[in-house]
DNA sequence: CAATTTATGTAACTATTGTTACTGTATACC
DNA sequence: GGTATACAGTAACAATAGTTACATAAATTG
């Protein structure tokens, strides 16, 4: 059954034979919503494949404090895995699920291998890599250029685009955590979106119009 | 000439196979400081390994303001090459040589193919994605979780460290720029700095003590 | 060596963001 | 239903960073 749900998202991507090994291999995994999958300083031993839902990865800074870096959606997979993976190294992020999530863990010793063999596997993983790295820009442009209503206005956009839903359902609180700023600032900046027309507020839920 | 010169930096790192490939193949290339070798919006042909000096990335936003991402130094790759040699895109960040700068051109058919043949290749370029996502994340940091002034500090560290050399040669609307501040904030900061014992400030020059 | 350009110092002000403190109000719990 | 808790609104203030404006001094140019 491993194998169907892999063929719905990767059939497109990968060789029939290589599904068929991931689909041997692979571990099948289902978490709940504000499931952690990864936490800063673990040790990483396998590399995730998403078959649907979306992760959050996150940044810590020493003092505990947070920065949402990007989302994960399906057919996506954790650069930072790759990257913990091959250096054995712990990990630098954050990552826990945005909504329920069923993904396909593989055990790293098939990594190298695979990038041999399979000419599907390499651009997978090089893509992978291409793909955070432009989420990471972006990441840097909003903080480092935009102002805190613009990253908050991108913020609400992008988090419903990802969950497919206009309606948010969330604390100001938890926005504060995810733009690493402070509750007040947020609501402060809601009510003016609120003001302009561009969103609803109502307790628990924001609606984008 | 160019085996010599490559040996002396990636010998360790590459077999002697590749090592003759890419002194067949590869081209050489020196520039002087100050060179702009990537603008933003370029297409990339060939991907540069670093035999000596150090290369400044940088990110554009749209109106042309800059931030410093990171420095390249011998033995680095720019991951950027990378991502748009695979994806066939346009180039994401500027690259501007930091000091006179040498550099091994290597024409990016050959990726795929040195991928499957030679197993250093394939790590030095995981590698090399790996290398660039954590200073990304590390520039993630200063400007999400540090002040300016701590900003300052670590990029004149960091800048020492890259030339070698404790008296950086720079004024301070360069230094403005690559932070993305103002040149009267960062004489302001500077000041505080020398007035904390931390640096000498002379016309054109910042000595660290 | 006078004139111009470039680099830096500094003050006064503005804008943005963060903090503290207190309020009201919906929801959950007993 | 009454109490406690979590969420949101708002005002007043503080801290940081950016802007404008001008002064001074070193270097460069003719």
């Amino acid at each position: 059954m491993i194998i169907d749900e892999l063929e719905k998202q990767y059939s497109y991507i990968f060789e029939k034979e290589l599904l068929l090994e991931i689909s041997k291999i692979g571990v099948l995994k289902e978490v709940p919503e504000a499931f952690e999958l990864i936490r800063a300083g673990q040790f990483v031993k396998s590399m995730p494949l998403l078959l649907n839902g979306v992760i959050k990865i996150l940044r810590n800074d020493n003092d505990g404090e947070e920065l949402l870096l990007y989302f994960l959606e399906k057919g996506d997979t954790c650069a930072m895995t790759l990257t913990c993976c091959l250096g054995e190294t712990r990990s630098e992020i954050k990552a826990i699920s945005e909504t329920p999530t069923k993904l396909i863990m593989i055990p790293i010793e098939k990594m190298d291998s695979w990038l041999i063999k399979y000419k599907s596997w390499r651009n997978f993983v090089l893509n992978s890599y291409q793909n955070r790295f432009m989420e990471m820009l972006d990441a840097i442009d909003s903080i480092a250029f935009n102002k805190m209503d613009e990253r908050l206005e991108k913020y609400l956009k992008n988090r419903a685009k990802v969950i497919d839903n206009n309606i948010l359902f969330c604390t100001h609180q938890e926005i504060a955590f995810d733009l690493h700023s402070s509750r007040v600032v947020i609501s402060r900046l809601l009510k003016s979106l609120e003001n302009q027309g561009k969103i609803k507020i109502s307790r628990n839920s924001i609606e984008l119009l």
